[in-house]
DNA sequence: GCGGGGTCTGTGAACGTTCACAGCGTGTGT
DNA sequence: ACACACGCTGTGAACGTTCACAGACCCCGC
């Protein structure tokens, strides 16, 4: 009934706990005989390491800990984040460890855990800029990276994220190429890597011509797209674009759009940004700029990783976007 | 540098490690004097309890691991139960890990982690009919339970879930109660609780009207949606009304109505089912059924506790579904 | 004054590992 | 023949807790 030990594989294969231990941690210095009696004795007994004494002995957690700041939002892209972590991390034999940091208890909470040595590295995602518990957890001496910039400690937070900056210029390209002339922006929160930069992608390519006229700030969120729209229209009504900072913005301002009788695409191009699930559920469809999620985790890992083994420093790095044309610009 | 242990926190106090430990557990008789000096120890420390040395002596894991199967589609609920999830463990000083079975290798590593004795529950999340993984950790003695029925272990698998059944007889009868009468419906795979409830809920308002012609089978997918509803279209031409399983399938059916000239609602009537993003994206906006995502989660949860404690069997319980009328229907 | 129950405290052992160390053959170079 | 490195193995100590136990103290009733 009780789970076996390291003691009971040993028994079982006439041989010291020590050499167990070693064959457990790929140790060279172990006799071919020696390594196939304990593999079998593994096998026989159904023996799994104890993490706790192992970690305990050790001095580390064995675990990674992913903070999820709480946005107003949702974001359907966590899933495929969270999935690409566990993936990576599983390798390595971390588990992931989910944890919230919306309010200050729970700030405090995290805090604790991490000091606490209950996480050997720090996985932070949608970060927003000025978030106290940045500097803490840096503070605390153990690696921290983050799935997107973090806003101002950008120097001190190694990231991976998507080049937001590219992808909206390619975006805004895109609507340029295609004769548009009076080309508007609905932006994210200025306060978050995609509100701010991916309205630099856009400055980049319309230069003087994204004036401030041109320009509303939003929230993420499908209201906030739609009365964005509808300002933009007040004030420039011969507009004949518009680039939304996110796919659910986008479909806000599509609703807007259609009350005020403008077609889409021929009246008003409509581009959006993610390649959500829903760019393929508005009508018509959104042209929209896909991010390389997976890769992006991947990399976050990596960097985390590389922290974890002792690198003092690592790169922070932005992963090329793509253009998904459909057939709303 | 190091960090401070329960030594270190007796000797601050003038106390023995017994006596920290009796007040970190809260057990009752300690003196008041022990205990504010030990408080203060503490505090003055900053010690956290070493959960390893805690959990390797206590025989416990101190983690919960909730478990994604792999479906096909993109979940945008899943953030919603995990937060859920999290916040509620985290008050019993439960950490959350999560963990992928998505194929062999890693449902074998699930299993692994569960036989070691790495938690101390499982969370299942939206398990399919006849995953194998499902009576291996229900063998290993664990407590497991499940958000949502796992199909064909019902009584095996203790679980929380909204009304599947009753919330889509809400969609029919409201349906029905606006003068449609040739209603079609478009289910979710039938290896899922969601995809075989509906349908019976749907029955239950058509009952011989929900003729075999009149329904049609998705996988959760947009596309999936849209053939479906095309072939639906072939089949009974002069349907007025179409339920859709999903959100993500309702926008499908949409494009499809739409490409075949069919106007949404006067000519057929569109309900879906999740009230997720999506809904309010398409044009016009989903009438839908809204699942209390947030509830299901925190009972599933709660279920889960029970079994930690001990208790040996704990009922399964559905949570009311709301339905959200928007332009669809 | 003594037994006994309640409250409180300290101590030793245990939990299951890893790691450093010491030791033992066996071969190899001098 | 001797030293020495090398490959391999076993052993004791440590990691930081909790828990059971034993004992000290105090109050109460007789």
């Amino acid at each position: 009934m009780k789970r076996p030990t390291i003691h009971d594989v040993a028994a079982a294969a006439g041989i010291s706990r020590g050499t167990v231990s070693r064959v457990l941690n790929g140790d060279r210095y172990v006799s071919p005989a020696a390594r196939i009696a304990i593999e079998r004795a593994i096998a026989e007994t159904g023996y799994v390491v104890n993490r706790n004494a192992r970690n305990l002995v050790r001095q580390r957690a064995g675990s990674v800990v992913m903070v999820l700041s709480e946005p107003p939002f949702e974001d359907p892209n966590y899933t495929t984040t969270i999935r690409t972590a566990i993936r990576r991390l599983g390798e390595r034999d971390l588990s992931l460890v989910m944890m919230i940091a919306g309010d200050d208890r729970e700030r405090e909470q995290v805090l604790r855990y991490v000091r606490g040595g209950h996480a050997d590295g720090v996985f932070l995602l949608s970060t927003h800029a000025g978030d106290p518990l940045v500097d803490t957890l840096h503070g605390a001496g153990i690696p921290v990276v983050s799935c997107g910039a973090v806003i101002g400690r950008e120097a001190v937070i190694p990231y991976a994220a998507c080049d937001e900056r590219g992808g909206a210029r390619q975006m805004a390209e895109y609507l340029v190429s295609r004769g548009r002339r009076k080309i508007a922006m609905i932006t994210g929160p200025m306060d978050t890597p995609g509100g701010i930069q991916r309205l630099e992608g856009f400055a980049d390519v319309l230069g003087r011509k994204a004036s401030k006229k041109l320009i509303e700030h939003g929230d993420w969120t499908h209201a906030s797209g739609e009365t964005a729209m509808a300002r933009l229209l007040e004030r420039v009504p011969d507009l004949d674009a518009v680039f939304a900072a996110s796919d659910v913005m986008a479909s806000g301002a599509l609703h807007t759009l259609r009350a005020a009788g403008r077609r889409v695409p021929e009246d008003v191009a409509v581009g959006g940004f993610d390649d959500s699930s829903v760019a393929i559920s508005t009508h018509p469809p959104l042209t929209t700029v896909r991010q390389p999620l997976g890769d992006v985790a991947r990399e976050t890992v990596r960097l985390l990783l590389a922290l974890i083994d002792g690198a003092d420093r690592v790169d922070s790095i932005a992963l090329p976007t793509s253009l998904i044309v459909r057939d709303s610009a």
